[in-house]
RNA sequence: GCCCCGAUAGUUCAGCGGUUAGAACUUUGGACUUAAAAUCCAGCGACGAAGGUUCGAUUCCUUCUCGGGGCACCA
């Protein structure tokens, strides 16, 4: 054994013989349970990043953990590869989106490989390949059969000199990022998942996620926003129809006092026939234009439309307002406005001078008049007519009979969350196998065709739509009569890539069927890990896939994904410098020297090409606008993968945001040397059988006693806490108890025997290279991962004496050690004959005793 | 505005109804060295504020302050 530690060494030869000896590659012949870990697939956006290298530690530490464990582990890899990235880089360099992307690949999966995972790679795929996206078209093909797509308008961001479409985020300002042109709304058929006949199954299917966090659900539910109410009809003025309203509160319905509806409604447009005078308003809010948050807090404004509707059990005229606070894409587009009863509604009341009629008191008691804002809560109902005295639940019932007897409404339950549009007028995506025949309509291109082979040989150049434009590819006849017809040149939109891809690894070679019956031995995915950024979506739409699939009969279970860890994000130090005009050149924290106080705080920070004062802008996000990434292979090389993932688990739980430090990463590799030179040093004196039984002093027993707690702590906090700082935290409280130990003896020798496996084993999820060449050393022809994980011994728990605390008054008075034997009594006795004790309760009346066993004695008195 | 999470050493994190509140980094001193680095040893250093419950509160409860996140006119 070598007396220095060299990572270079070691990594290159665990990871040659992981290679080699297919290690980490699985099947589903294999007796021991399953457990499938996941970690989200990256973008190959070119190289790693130190988000990624977390995600991917965290993923191996959990999976390396199982393997110890004696299970049966899958975790695969693989890449998101379609995008708006590869189309941005083709026309910045001239480089087809396909080279570029599989370039990418190739240089992220050989930065991957250098990090160490437990990866069956043998599974790896693209989905921006053929043989991935040929299940995916064939998956569209029997979703649209089934119903779960269509084909409806949508809304989209048009570039009128570009003459494309473009993503949100290539909106900048309401102008198009490349051409500058103010960008318009224009409205193009476009493909819908329904995921919203979902809705009920997605929220009800969240209470059976144990394994989630309750954050992540919360945001679900708020997403999908059900609300259980009432359908109203309130008829126009001429009976010839009537304006729909929907409410949870129909108890406030007797308090309506004029209703509002939404400026694109089309009673609005209506109204601005007999009202011209309305245009200005009605053009202004007609399609917001604005953002959401200046839409949230914008002042409610409103005009009153000059029609009338009648109040469907008064008959009374109500009038009918256009206000800007209501949405036309929720519900009808329409509200019953009861300002006695809705913050909203009173605030616009009183705006407009508009009646408020109170029609609900609290359950005990009156209501403070005259009112200062809307009482909301639920109470009795009176000035109700038939309904006065009845509470909510009675009050829904009643107007439910009412409404439904006389056609004037139906209870009902709305959904915040919409249908799923995946058309993308774009190049680089998975093309939707539609053709479109002037006879026969929009027909699926059969499963003989498939897939819709997508040319890897274009370079977009941002205007347009590329596939549009290739007659190639649109030219082609249609499957059912024969005649010529025009293949859809629209693509899908990512998320569907990344929906149900997970259920892809589990049978990739399968290139006749999307999936077999191996994703029922894999499915579902034990652990999932991936950034809380995909909280919503991603996380969304993969269980709404999974139902799909469910339903379609091609996988057994119903949820995807059983427990979620969701990671934080990894930040660094920002510096910059500020010129005349207030312009930030921001300087990567590399090329900065930092100087600190004798404490260690940051007081300023120079240069260190020219010497000169930057700013101290705070820790931030790792990105490229603030110049602060820390490039994840410059680590490696310099301090090995081992010490770039101890230092990553380390620093911070894995839900919480982690704050890169050169500091820290020295530390972490400190403590690997150190590690190496204790093996190294129980090396030189002799390797030895580890301890089963002998004589040991008090010290050593207590030694044992640690290790063994230690172990109880680590698999606790590995295993069900997934808190993997703390699990390293108490190594090195193991270690430093060890190292102030010596061992000469046969006895002793054993006892640190015993210590270094155990914490080689317990080490080798989150460092494994270091830890299996140590494990060579100390158990020669023995492998690591043949090992099980280790086990705590029950007696070395046990111990036989005691120190117990004394109290008086809750006050520490002194403590004694006692054999763990002893009576409540023999106790309480020596703890009153303890000399500091007595002092204390001389000449005072002793009320009462606390007496916690093993722990401590306190007397009141 | 509403909801959730957090506040412990200079920093990042542990912890707990009860002993002297643990790690690591930073920092100070010492050993080693001609010197430095590395290494080893030793040290400095903390429970946001106020109330309440309790024999005893850093821990439980309430309020406040500060920070982070989510939602945001969803009728």
């Amino acid at each position: 054994m070598q007396e220095n530690y060299n990572h270079k060494e070691i990594e290159k030869k665990q990871q040659a013989k992981w290679h080699n000896s297919k290690t980490f590659v699985v099947n589903e012949n294999n007796p021991k349970p399953k457990y499938y870990c996941l970690s989200m697939l990256p973008y190959p956006s070119g190289k790693l990043h130190m988000g990624h290298v977390r995600n991917y530690t965290i993923g191996d530490v959990i999976a390396r953990f199982y393997h110890l464990n004696g299970y049966n582990v899958l975790q695969p890899f693989g890449w998101d590869s379609f995008g708006l990235p590869a189309e941005n880089a083709a026309f910045a360099s001239n480089v087809p989106p396909a080279k570029w992307t599989y370039q990418n690949i190739d240089y992220m999966r050989w930065q991957l490989q250098s990090l160490g995972l437990a990866v069956d790679w043998s599974r790896e795929f693209a989905t921006c390949s053929p043989t991935y996206y040929k299940h995916q078209q064939w998956l569209f093909t029997k979703l649209y059969e089934k119903g779960i797509i269509y084909r409806k308008n949508g809304i989209v961001n048009w570039d009128p000199v570009d003459q494309t479409v473009l993503a949100n985020e290539q909106v900048i300002d309401g102008k198009g990022w490349r051409s500058g042109a103010v960008v318009i709304k224009k409205e193009i058929p476009m493909y819908y998942f329904k995921i919203t006949d979902y809705a009920e199954e997605l929220l009800q299917g969240l209470d059976y996620l144990d394994g989630w966090p309750e954050q992540v659900k919360t945001m679900q539910r708020n997403w999908i926003g059900k609300s259980v109410g009432m359908e109203i009809h309130f008829p126009y003025t001429d009976n010839l129809g009537s304006l729909i309203v929907f409410t949870t509160r129909v108890d406030t319905l007797m308090g309506v006092t004029y209703v509002a509806i939404a400026p694109g409604h089309e009673l609005a447009t209506a109204a601005l026939k007999i009202k011209p005078e309305l245009a200005s308003f009605i053009e202004e809010y007609k399609n917001g234009g604005t953002s959401e948050a200046q839409l949230a807090t914008q002042e409610k404004k409103g005009v009153f439309s000059g029609l009338y509707v009648k109040h469907p059990v008064t008959n009374e005229l109500i009038p009918v307002w256009i206000a800007n606070y209501v949405l036309m894409n929720y519900g009808s587009g329409a509200v019953m406005a009861v300002p006695a009863h809705d913050e909203r509604d009173f605030e616009f009341a009183s705006l407009n001078n508009l009646p408020i009629k109170i029609v609900i008191r609290p359950n005990n008691g009156k209501l403070d008049l005259p009112m200062t804002a809307a009482y909301t809560e639920r109470g009795i109902l009176f000035n109700s007519r038939q309904f006065d005295g009845m509470d909510f639940d009675r009050a829904f019932n009643a107007f439910e009979e009412f409404l439904t007897k006389n056609n004037l409404g139906r209870a009902k339950t709305n959904y915040r969350l919409r249908d799923w549009g995946i058309s993308r007028q774009r190049y680089w995506g998975c093309p939707i196998p539609i053709i479109h025949c002037e006879n026969c309509g929009d027909v699926c291109v059969p499963e003989t065709q498939l897939p819709v082979i997508l040319p890897e040989n274009l370079i977009p150049d941002g205007s347009g739509s590329p596939l549009a434009k290739l007659a190639d590819f649109y030219n082609t006849t249609c499957p059912q009569c024969g005649a010529g017809a025009r293949r859809e040149t629209d693509t899908m939109d990512t998320f569907v890539d990344s929906s149900w891809y997970y259920a892809r690894y589990t049978c990739a070679d399968n290139d006749k069927q999307i999936l077999d019956d191996r994703v029922n031995y894999w499915a579902p995915v034990n652990q999932y890990i991936g950034g809380i950024e995909h909280a919503i979506l991603h996380l969304l739409y993969a269980r709404f896939f999974h139902k799909c699939l469910h339903n379609l009969g091609l996988v057994k279970s119903s949820e995807p994904f059983t427990n979620l860890l969701t990671q934080g994000m990894v930040l660094a130090d920002t510096f910059y410098r500020e010129d005349a005009l207030g312009k930030k050149t921001w300087f990567n924290p590399a090329d900065v020297h930092v100087v600190t106080d004798e404490k260690g705080r940051q007081i300023s920070a120079v240069l260190k090409a020219d010497g000169l004062n930057v700013q101290i802008g705070g820790q931030e996000k790792m990105s490229k606008s603030k110049n602060n990434g820390i490039d994840p292979q410059m680590i490696i090389e310099q301090y090995g993968a081992d010490a770039a993932r101890l230092f990553m688990m380390f620093t911070a739980p894995p839900e919480l945001s982690l704050e890169w430090s050169d500091n820290g990463l020295e530390g972490a590799n400190r403590f690997i040397k150190r590690l190496w030179k204790l093996v190294y040093e129980h090396k030189q004196a002799g390797i030895v059988k580890c301890f089963t039984s002998g004589e040991l002093t008090i010290e050593q027993k207590k030694l044992r006693t640690l290790l063994h707690q230690t172990i109880q702590k680590i698999t606790h906090d590995i295993a069900v806490r997934r808190q993997f700082n703390t699990a390293i935290a108490s190594i090195m409280e193991l270690l430093n108890s060890y190292s102030k130990m010596s061992f000469i003896s046969e006895t002793e020798k054993a006892l640190s025997q015993e210590v270094l496996e155990a914490v080689v084993i317990m080490l080798s999820p989150i460092i494994p290279h270091i830890c299996e060449e140590l494990y060579e050393e100390l158990a020669p022809g023995e492998k690591l991962l043949d090992r099980q994980w280790v086990v705590a011994d029950i007696a070395a728990l046990d111990v036989d004496e005691v120190e117990v605390i004394i109290q008086v008054n809750g006050k520490l008075r002194g403590k004694i050690t006692v054999a763990k034997s002893l009576s409540r009594e023999q106790v309480e006795d020596m703890a009153k004959q303890n000399s500091n004790v007595a002092k204390f309760i001389e000449n005072q009346i002793i009320k009462k005793i606390i007496f916690v066993p093993g722990k401590l004695v306190n007397i009141v008195v």
